[in-house]
RNA sequence: GCCCCCAUCGUCUAGUGGCCUAGGACAUCAGAUUCUCAGUCUGAAUACACCGGUUCGAAUCCGGUUGGGGGUACCA
């Protein structure tokens, strides 16, 4: 508890008004040190989903005020994720378009100006500690089993030196209190507070300083964000405070974690593929790693350096676990999108990880999601995020497409990815589409799964084993061959017979659908039949055929092992 | 350690003192349909963390315990 100021709790943060006549406006505000997380997506809904329903305005801004960690490239690919996800803002950077004033490092001189105005009023004043400094007291104040805090009138505050100093803003002793949006009332007592860095020795703002000045500067009336961010809040309410400006209404959303309850994070991908890459090694043994390395044209030594996890690459990851057909955690949006999920089945899982619509409802539309959103239905506990359940959505969404919007959905899928997909000229690609959309729930399966119509198929040999090379499937093939063969013209009607008199070949009807499914696909699951024969047309089916009786001509007996016409 | 927040099926949640012997969805399991897969349909199993209060009555209110999370940076 407090000592000096605990009976004006609550007083004077509480005290300062709301913007309930004024229009409302939200923004997200991410810093560019990175690819756009689901988590900051989810931030950036919830924000675009409010100012939508209240009619209000939703601003993007770029808080790069880590000199040494933010990127160009990197806002730019955040502007892209958010666009593709379809959260468009009134006020912001403009797409390819270099930094505005929308990002913090082109507003440093407001940021100096109201540094200038803390430190006439006195409160504002430099410190010298050095980093080392500020280390070794935190680590005396634990010793002493007491919680550090930098302060003013500390003792022990080290004199001007050589190295540049830091502004600190001079806290009240007061107890803070406010309340939250979601969470409801905050409090926290006036000994808990540092005096915080508002200005690095770089120059540089710190978040604290530039993202009250912005949100002030920009009449943000609602801010949103993750709840890493509450301990914060009273910092940033006593500097609104200070300047005598209307401080925005702050609520908290819940933490998104993996479902095992871990954080997530990019390293989840870097840590799967070296676990994947293990389990690889050790099932083949030997100089694996080298044919690894040239498939994936790296050096093995790359690779060796990033198992002894001396790097933590994340596009090598993804490379390496392309090269091994090993599925990665999607973490980042754009791992979202390159592995098919369509922007609408994602937005409307984030939107339902920490709130709810009330009642039954699952599948909504943005609109309704917009009708239907409230901060009073936002929850107050941390959420995990469950991928199955976003599978089973994107089906869902799948399902209730148009060719036509899965088609779009596909370019936009195809900007991001390599797939024989995106050589299929139009008729293939709205039969493709027609044939899969009741079986798949990512587009990725779509376009792993139809690779055998663009190219040879690379033939599973159990598969093959089973229902081609073991009796009867010669025998059936052979009959299978001579009735396509005979098929004289190769379309529906005229396929269709054949096809029912293949599935009543042998004791077991559909056993020799399987026969024919193997040759044609390369392995037991395809599309069905007709479809399938249909879109890959005569001659490469003919051929399939064809070049497995060869085989079986050369290696008549039938044991258990693979064939390798791929 | 200290400060803050949170607590309903494995997961996301509905629930705002009686409508709750707790509803939905995903996942799981079983069955049906079927040329494989998927899809679809039917059914099953599974939760109010614990202990005390308040109340005629508590998942819902209060206190404590336990558990989880966040913060404790010249990162945001």
């Amino acid at each position: 508890m407090a000592g000096a100021g605990a009976h004006q709790r609550g007083q004077i943060l509480s005290a300062i008004s709301t913007h309930a006549t004024m229009l409302v406006r939200t923004r997200f505000a991410p810093s560019p040190t990175g690819f756009l997380h689901v988590g900051g997506a989810r931030t950036a809904l919830f924000n675009w989903l409010f100012a939508r329903q209240q009619g209000g305005q939703f601003i993007l801004r770029i808080e790069d005020t880590d000199q040494v960690r933010s990127t160009e490239q990197s806002a730019a690919g955040i502007l892209q994720d958010l666009r593709w996800l379809g959260l468009d803002w009134d006020a912001g950077p403009v797409v390819g378009q270099g930094k505005n004033e929308y990002f913090q490092s082109m507003r440093l001189e407001l940021y100096r100006q109201h540094l200038q105005e803390l430190i006439r009023q006195g409160r504002a004043y430099e410190a010298y500690e050095t980093p080392e400094q500020l280390a070794a007291m935190r680590a005396e104040a634990e010793k002493q089993k007491r919680p550090f805090r930098y302060r003013r009138q500390m003792a022990g505050r080290a004199a001007p030196g050589a190295a540049q100093p830091v502004l600190r803003f001079e806290m009240p002793w007061q107890d803070l209190h406010f309340k939250d949006l979601i969470l409801g009332d905050i409090r926290v007592a006036g000994d808990e507070h540092d005096d915080i860095v508002i200005r690095k020795s770089d120059g540089f703002p710190t978040y604290h300083f530039a993202v009250v000045v912005d949100d002030h500067a920009m009449g943000i009336t609602h801010v949103l964000r993750a709840q890493e961010h509450l301990m914060n809040t009273p910092k940033h309410l006593a500097l609104y405070a200070t300047f005598g400006w209307p401080a925005p209404q702050h609520g908290h959303l819940p933490l998104v974690f993996n479902l095992d309850g871990s954080k997530m994070s990019k390293r989840d991908r870097t840590k799967a593929a070296r676990a994947a890459l293990q389990a690889y090694a050790r099932q083949e043994q030997d100089a694996l790693f080298e044919k690894l390395a040239r498939r994936a044209a790296l050096s093995p030594a790359t690779i060796r350096a990033f198992m002894a996890r001396q790097n933590d690459d994340a596009a090598l990851a993804s490379k390496l676990a392309a090269c091994i057909g090993c599925e990665l955690p999607e973490i980042d949006v754009q791992d979202f999108r390159r592995s098919g999920y369509l922007a609408e089945a994602l937005v409307n899982f984030l939107a339902l990880l920490g709130w709810s619509p009330g009642g039954n409802r699952e599948i909504l539309s943005r609109r309704e999601m917009i009708e239907a959103f409230s901060l009073e239905q936002i929850g107050r506990t941390s959420g995990r995020f469950d991928r199955k359940k976003l599978h089973w959505m994107n089906g869902e969404y799948i399902r209730a497409s148009s060719i036509e919007q899965l088609g779009a959905a596909v370019d936009r899928f195809n900007e991001v990815t390599d797939y024989p997909l995106q050589h299929a000229d139009a008729d293939t690609r709205r039969q493709l589409l027609a044939m899969y959309q009741p079986r798949m729930a990512t587009l990725v399966e779509l376009a792993r799964n139809s690779v055998f119509f663009f190219q040879e198929p690379v033939y599973d040999a159990a598969a093959v084993a089973q229902h081609v090379l073991q009796e009867p499937g010669p025998v059936v093939l052979r009959e299978i061959e001579t009735r396509l063969k005979a098929v004289p013209r190769w379309d529906r009607e005229n396929l269709a017979p054949v096809l029912e008199h293949i599935l009543a070949l042998g004791q077991k009807r559909g056993a020799a659908a399987q026969t024919l499914r193997v040759v044609v696909s390369g392995g037991a699951v395809s599309p069905p039949l007709l479809e399938t024969l249909l879109l890959l047309g005569r001659d490469k089916t003919l051929g399939r055929i064809a070049r497995h009786l060869a085989a079986i001509r050369r290696e008549p007996p039938v044991p258990a092992h693979g064939s390798d016409l791929s």
